[in-house]
DNA sequence: GGTCTGACCAGGG
DNA sequence: ACCCTGGCCAGAC
């Protein structure tokens, strides 16, 4: 069975809209669940240019719970929209994943922002 | 095809 | 906890 990237893509961007306020997934995470494991990177270049789009983008952190996209301009918007919805950092700029990962389950469903 | 790059990651020292 | 390494693999020359 083959995955196309134009639908690992459009898996982790229905994963992404259904990130609950307040809770984030990581990259590899995001990958694993899209059907592509150990593809994080990927789901990195697919976030691009998201920042302008109506998904919860700024619900996608790295493996240690921070933020990556302070070297693409975004880190200061990403950590003040999340800080909004409650989501605190550490001194080193790390939340608490083990608290506010997102696993998707039957029980916990949101409806979709879309 | 080859080579470099990267919003990544797990493991080891 | 930090830094480094190797692995990852699609895009863009």
């Amino acid at each position: 069975m083959t995955t196309s990237m134009g639908e690992f893509r459009s898996r982790v961007l229905d994963l992404v809209a259904r990130i609950p306020v307040g809770r984030v997934m990581t990259y590899g995470q995001l990958a694993l669940l899209a059907g592509s494991a150990g593809n994080a990177r990927q789901v990195g270049f697919i976030m691009q240019g998201l920042a302008e789009s109506e998904l919860p983008w700024q619900r996608v952190i790295n493996a240690q719970g921070a933020i990556s996209t302070y070297k693409v301009g975004f880190g200061e918007t990403q950590r003040a929209l999340l800080e909004a919805e409650g989501v605190s950092f550490d001194e080193s700029g790390r939340c608490d994943l083990t608290r506010l990962q997102w696993w998707p389950d039957r029980e916990d469903e949101q409806p979709a922002l879309l």
